[in-house]
DNA sequence: TCCTCCTGATTGACACATCAACTAAACTTG
DNA sequence: CAAGTTTAGTTGATGTGTCAATCAGGAGGA
């Protein structure tokens, strides 16, 4: 699908148009691109769906239970969550007022610092997640290693880790050439 | 992160808890796992951070007019564009609206089929996508494919392949059952 | 024809994420 | 200590996705 706006230009911008024309995909990388993508279409939802299927749990707050839950006595400042899942403050203080008028979670002001946040485990965050935690588990396992050798799993994991790393870099390059126009490395 | 709830059960339900134990992940699995959702938190937004910054348009926006400019003429019926892209026909509704609002696409009752809509490209949405491929594909070449060799790029599509097809596998199965209890394969 | 069923698409309520302010506490520095 | 800066977190507006309900056109059968 999106043969044109992948493997050909678009149109008439042949010569004229915008960028540097940029190296179209070939067939090969087409088929590893559109596979990529509906892994990113479809495992999260597939996996979102089954925790509310199961659990009446959504995705996220899945997540926030589990992340809080590393933790011994299940206290853990927002911020340190918020890192630990690699999400903004503003997402994480969103989903936790909803949590908290769920009963997932507790909020209170932080002794030695008052400024933050002291996101406690509620018992009943507790059981919802302790409950959860089994159909989760057992459903990535079916999803995504039995269907792969181990030796498929760690190229997908060198796979992802070095595409991350491009992400991450692409971002700081990004933030350092702020709002100008090319990208920084060459192409 | 979230080691106790992928590593080991979390408190007391190691034996007494509700669905039959699941083999928790080992750490070589975790880091497999913690990867690739890294991969998919990540990817996803950076691609269409990418996009809205150098060309106003959304990634799902880009989505559909890429898939729109398939068709020589510019024109498809809601239903098979929700097809190609897999998508559900409410979101795509809700996103078509939005763009003829913003004049990127138009939409007419279809002729043979007087509940189909045609959906057809507009001079500004051509314009649109055109100028902004290059930039998308150029992104998505310095993120997916320079971090890559050829044959971490195959092992990528082979992996994400067999996961897509074991959620596929899975979703069929849990619409048989529909609101079964157990999944319908072994674990 | 009328009735039923199926399908294509829309709608409204709600969950969720993002962005840009904004508040308040804590540091820094003179 | 006072003024400016940084950091933690919240809030509101907005855009977007999901689900369930709904409407309307087409297809099949008595």
């Amino acid at each position: 699908m999106e043969a044109h706006t992948y493997e050909r230009s678009v149109g008439a911008h042949t010569d004229a148009s915008s960028a540097a024309e940029p190296r179209w995909l070939d067939p090969r990388e087409r088929e590893v691109w559109l596979a990529l993508r509906h892994l990113l279409w479809g495992l999260t939802p597939a996996v979102d769906r089954q925790l509310l299927r199961d659990s009446s749990l959504s995705g996220p707050e899945y997540s926030v239970l589990a992340t809080l839950s590393e933790d011994p006595e299940g206290v853990m400042r927002s911020g340190t969550a918020a890192r630990l899942l690699g999400w903004g403050r503003s997402r994480l203080s969103h989903l936790l007022r909803r949590m908290e008028a769920k009963g997932l979670i507790s909020r209170a002001c932080s002794a030695d610092d008052g400024r933050g946040q002291d996101i406690t485990l509620t018992p009943a965050g507790k059981a919802a997640i302790v409950e959860a935690a089994p159909g989760h588990v057992g459903f990535v396992r079916s999803i995504v290693f039995d269907p792969l050798t181990e030796e498929q799993q760690e190229a997908l994991r060198e796979a992802c880790e070095r595409i991350t790393a491009a992400i991450e870099a692409e971002d700081g390059c990004a933030a350092a050439f702020d709002a100008d126009g090319e990208p920084c490395d060459g192409e």
